[in-house]
DNA sequence: TGTGACAAATAAGTCTGACTTTTTGTTCCC
DNA sequence: GGGAACAAAAAGTCAGACTTATTTGTCACA
C-alpha cells in the first residue's frame, strides 16, 4: 500500500524514517546533510528534500551551523501514517501497539455512537455486510477472509461517526487489526463473542440506538485490550 | 509558538498552506512548481522542498508530466499540528474546532482513567497546583490567568496518562481551549461547577480512583460538547 | 582573572543552469 | 477504428558556486 519509492528523496526516506524511529540515532545525534547525501548516492538537492520531510514530521531538527539533529520521541509526530508504518516495521512495534490499542478504546465506542446517529442507510447496509462476512469466517482457519471484513467493519464505523479525525483514524485501526491477525501469531478461531458483538453493533446502528452501539463496541475494544494484556484487575 | 519563518520555505510555506487548507485551490487544482517559484520569488529548490512538505502532509501529491494536484480535504492528515494550526486560522476554524472537541470528548475522559493509575507523585502535585491555579483566577474577569492553568490541567492529564498516543494531543488541547476563549467572546467567568470539576479531578487522579477520575472529566468534556451545541437531546 | 568584542570556521541555505525521465496526448499508418 | 511511434510537458536529478547565520575561539582590555 501506500507510495513505495516516489523518487529517489522517497527511497531515502524508506531508509532514514526507519532507522531513525527505531532509535538507531539517538535524540540529540546530529547528522550532516553532506554526509547522509554521500552515504546515500544522492544529490544534495534530494537529501535537502528528504530532511524538509522529517523535519515536517518533526522527527528531526536543522539549523544552521550545527547540522540536522535528531529530536527525541515526546516530540515527533505520532499520528502521521508514515510514522506509524515506520514503528509498526520496527522494534518499537510491540510498544505501538499497545498504545494505539488504547487509542481504539477511547474512539471507537465514541464513534460507534455516532454513527447510530449519523450513518447513511448505505453505511448500515455496508456494516451489515461486514458484519455478516465475519460470521461467515469465523470457523475453520479462515483467518485473512475474516480480517478483510473486520477491517472494513471498523473503518466504516469510523467514518459514519462524521467526525473527520474519527475517520482518518481508519488507517490505524486496520494497521492494528492486522498486526494482531499476522504478528501475534493467531491459530486459533476468533473469538466468537466478538463475533457477536460486531452483528450486534450493526444493529445497534441500523436501528439507531446510540447508547447500545457505544457500550456493544466498549466491549469489543475491552477484548482488544485485554489480549494484550492492558488491564488493571 | 512554533517555529515562524524557518528559512525561505517555511515563509512560503506559511502561505501556501493556509490558502490549500482554506479551500482556496480545490481538490485536483493542478499546480506548477515553476508558476509557485516565479510567484513567490524563490528558487525551484526552495519551492520543491515546500512541496515536498506539502505533500508529506498528504495536501497535495506530485506526478510526472501532470504538476501538483491538491488531494480532497479527507485524505489530508488533519492531525499534524501544522494543519490543525492552519485551518484554526482560516474558514475551517469552526468545523475544525468542533470535530476537535468531539475528539477531545472521546479521548480526555479515558486518559484522566489512567492517569488515576499512572500519575507520579510530581504530576499530581502539578494537577493539583493547576486546579487551585483555576480557582484563583475563575472570578473578577481573570480569562486569561484562567486559560493558562486550563490548558496546563489538561496537558497534565494527558502526559500522566502514559499513552504517548494521548501526550501528543496537549497541544491540541491547549488550541481548542485557547479557541474557545478567544474567538467565542467570553465576557462572563467561567462556569464554576466546571472549576469544580477539574478541582475533583485532581483529588480523583491523586487518589487513585481511576473510575472516578474517569466519569468527572466526562462530565467536563459533555460541558464543552453543550458549549458548542453538539448534543442529542 | 574575567569579560567583551572581534574574527574565523562551519554547515545549512539559496540560486542557477543543464540534463534526464516519466507520462500523456497526438498523429499517422495499417 | 485501433495501435504504435513520436513529441511535448513537467517533475526529477545533479553539480557547482555563492550567501548567511551561528558558534566557537582568541585576544585585548578592564
Amino acid at each position: 500500500m501506500s507510495t513505495p519509492g516516489r523518487g529517489l528523496h522517497g527511497q531515502v526516506l524508506d531508509t532514514l524514517g526507519p532507522a531513525i524511529t527505531a532509535g538507531e540515532y539517538p535524540p540529540g545525534s546530529v547528522l550532516r546533510t553532506d554526509e547522509l547525501a554521500q552515504q546515500f548516492e544522492v544529490s544534495r538537492s534530494v537529501m535537502r528534500e528528504a530532511v524538509r520531510v522529517l523535519e515536517s514530521m518533526h522527527l528531526v531538527e536543522s539549523r544552521r551551523r550545527v547540522g540536522v539533529t535528531v529530536r527525541p520521541k515526546y516530540e515527533w509526530n505520532v499520528y502521521d501514517p508514515q510514522v506509524i508504518r515506520w514503528r509498526l516495521a520496527g522494534a518499537d512495534r510491540p510498544q505501538q501497539l499497545r498504545s494505539l490499542t488504547v487509542l481504539r478504546s477511547a474512539i471507537e465506542p465514541v464513534a460507534a455512537g455516532l454513527a447510530a446517529k449519523h450513518a447513511t442507510a448505505e453505511q448500515c447496509a455496508e456494516l451489515t455486510e461486514c458484519a455478516l462476512g465475519m460470521v461467515a469466517h469465523s470457523r475453520g482457519h479462515q483467518l485473512e477472509g475474516y480480517l478483510v471484513h473486520d477491517m472494513a467493519f471498523h473503518r466504516v464505523i469510523l467514518t459514519a461517526s462524521g467526525n473527520e479525525m474519527f475517520a482518518r483514524l481508519g488507517d490505524v485501526v486496520a494497521e492494528v487489526l492486522a498486526g494482531r491477525t499476522h504478528h501475534e501469531v493467531m491459530f486459533e478461531d476468533p473469538d466468537p463473542a466478538a463475533v457477536t458483538l460486531h452483528v450486534q453493533v450493526a444493529e445497534a446502528v441500523r436501528e439507531g440506538d446510540a447508547v447500545r452501539a457505544e457500550e456493544l463496541t466498549r466491549e469489543i475494544t475491552v477484548g482488544a485490550l485485554q489480549e494484550l494484556d492492558i488491564l488493571a484487575p
